[in-house]
DNA sequence: AGACAATGGCCAAGATCGATGACATCATGA
DNA sequence: TCATGATGTCATCGATCTTGGCCATTGTCT
């Protein structure tokens, strides 16, 4: 393991100059640069980041925090694409990727604070956490500069956030349901902390006010995001209120659970119920009917927060909520409803 | 930041006296570890990891690398429970991960062992590597103990390994097939350089062996573990072929264009034509028909190799092949052949 | 034109980052 | 007196940073 000293014996200049020729400085001439550079080859030298990072503060280390991922996520495969995102956006920045995954469950975890602070993390990208979540207090306490996905913490608006448009997403999926003439359409979210259920629950809100369709507080059911769950909600939904004629559900998989149920109670999707999903996760196209959803990257939405955290520690800037956009996908779970009010 | 010095000028004892403290070392009084503590957690300190792995060498950092991952991977889905399954291991046994996600195309990739050798890892999981990929070479030539997931290089047999039984596991998916009668089975194969692919091609072999049936080169195809690619594969497989009554394919992602394929062809799965896959990915069991398919576990194929290279570091052993279990997933892309042969 | 200061390129020496480890030291009790 | 336990001293890990020295070139002034 070949350290700065022995290039430095080997070359004869000195350790300084040996450092900084192999960072391209430009107070060392080209031509003992290449004498550097050529010995550093030979003896097959790696800088050690331990001490690089030690001493100079400047490590480029960016936290990449995954809160509670759900026993879901391995269907839902989200969180795949987004770690994909920001390796990449780091690695063309020449940041070095933290990960640090939190089991909910696991009392004894490290905070995310600690964690960050004793590897001199220099920012963290944070995703999966809730508005409710102890975290959030770890967050405004600390120093770290930090980008939030997916979360926008109301009130508080002085965040680094990158996300959709749940709002609107929702609003387009509910009036996409209502263009398709029904006018009972029931709402099945994911919780009540989440931002994007928060959101998502106010587009659906919005979409049914601005079409002058009735609230009824009977057709809106939480399911966790669970698959199972959802069924379950579905089941007891449709039985209660045979009237419905459409359900738009807050994730993709709480609306194959609610496919599920909706086959199980005999009733036809998109004939006699038309569901919408959000996410668009791979399983929305495969599946018969192949279901209508919001479509959104979370390849992007990693690359973007990664970008953002990366530009934060380069300059100060202001708080930014970046948006990116989504997109509905008309497929086969969808159909004009025939039933009369 | 509080550092080590900062809670020796308040406990007024020495710095190595903190250290030791912290570290719970025994030759410290239980009473000044009781002060040094409470000074510590007063001060909100929070040790120096860079500093610590600098000076003892026994920083414990295991690197994950996933090579080449492809576009197909967002679909299948395999790598993040891999991930989760290597994450947990870990976090159990107070290692750090590094993960080091290489783009096969990015030619100007760090290479291995320089990823490994500047942050000072200890061991490493390789994930995703061919047994033409160059990283072999380097592998041989490096100290850092690894363990390879579904690789077991022929010939080689130095290493240490977690796989599945993909000879035994193609065996069967065969057998399955010629148990329900089907005489005239195309195998729709990965690729030729990876480890699975060979096995599992071997195993259709067997299989056909076995049971007296003459393998015919014309039934065996390559698509690269691609949907698309086995899309088309099929599709001019059936037109030249039409006395195929099923299709082993050596993924689920290929086993999906194929039945895309049939579809378009008009044939029937499982009527006309019987397929089955290999992974039992999420997707496998919602698609109509539920897709027939062998089960592994990613997850616990990530733990196990965490493990693994834990114990290898902690003692040196003899090289070591771990085979997890797999199951044959009985479900509706299967059925018995009436055809006469 | 010559002298002298000022500038700037190139490199060296030594301090330094924050922790740990080897060894010395200093009380004790046996 | 000699272990033994409890702490302190000092060097050390491998890099970077600060400071400053040397030499050659340039500019300015007499």
């Amino acid at each position: 393991m070949a350290k700065i000293d022995d290039i430095m014996k080997m070359t004869g200049f000195s350790r300084t100059a040996v450092s900084k020729a192999l960072n391209d400085k430009d107070d060392i001439s080209e031509a003992t640069k290449k004498i550097i550079r050529d010995a550093a080859r030979e003896l097959n030298y790696i800088p050690n980041i331990n001490a690089r990072n030690l001493r100079s503060k400047n490590n480029n280390v960016i936290a990449l925090i995954i809160s509670s991922p759900s026993a879901e996520s391995e269907k839902t495969n989200t969180l795949y694409p987004l770690l994909m995102g920001v390796n990449k956006a780091m690695a063309a920045q020449q940041y070095e990727l933290a990960l640090y995954i939190i089991d909910s469950k696991d009392q004894a975890a490290k905070s995310y604070v600690a964690f960050c602070r004793e590897r001199n993390v220099k920012g963290a990208i944070l995703v999966g956490i809730k508005t409710d979540d102890d975290y959030i207090k770890q967050l405004k306490n600390s120093e770290i500069p930090y980008v939030l996905i997916d979360v926008d913490i109301r009130g508080t608006d002085h965040m680094n956030v990158v996300k959709i448009d749940d709002v609107t997403a929702a609003f387009e999926a509910t009036e996409h349901l209502i263009d398709h003439n029904h006018k009972n359409i029931a709402f099945i979210n994911g919780g009540k902390t989440a931002t994007v259920a928060i959101d998502r629950w106010e587009g659906y809100q919005k979409a049914l006010a601005e079409h002058g369709l009735p609230l009824q507080h009977d057709y809106v059911k939480i399911a966790d995001f669970s698959e199972e769950k959802a069924y379950a909600v579905t089941k007891a939904l449709f039985k209660q209120h045979p009237e419905l004629t459409a359900v738009f559900c807050a994730s993709d998989l709480m609306a194959l659970g609610t496919m599920k149920a909706l086959d199980d109670l005999e009733l036809d999707v998109p004939r006699d119920v038309s569901v919408v999903g959000f996410d668009d996760i791979p399983l929305a196209s495969y599946v018969k009917p192949a279901l209508t959803t919001i479509n959104q990257s979370f390849f992007e939405k990693g690359n973007k927060a990664a970008d953002l955290i990366a530009s934060l520690l380069k300059e100060s800037q202001d708080k930014k909520i970046i948006t990116l956009p989504h997109k509905l996908m008309r497929r086969n779970s969808v159909a004009h409803n025939k039933r009369s009010a």
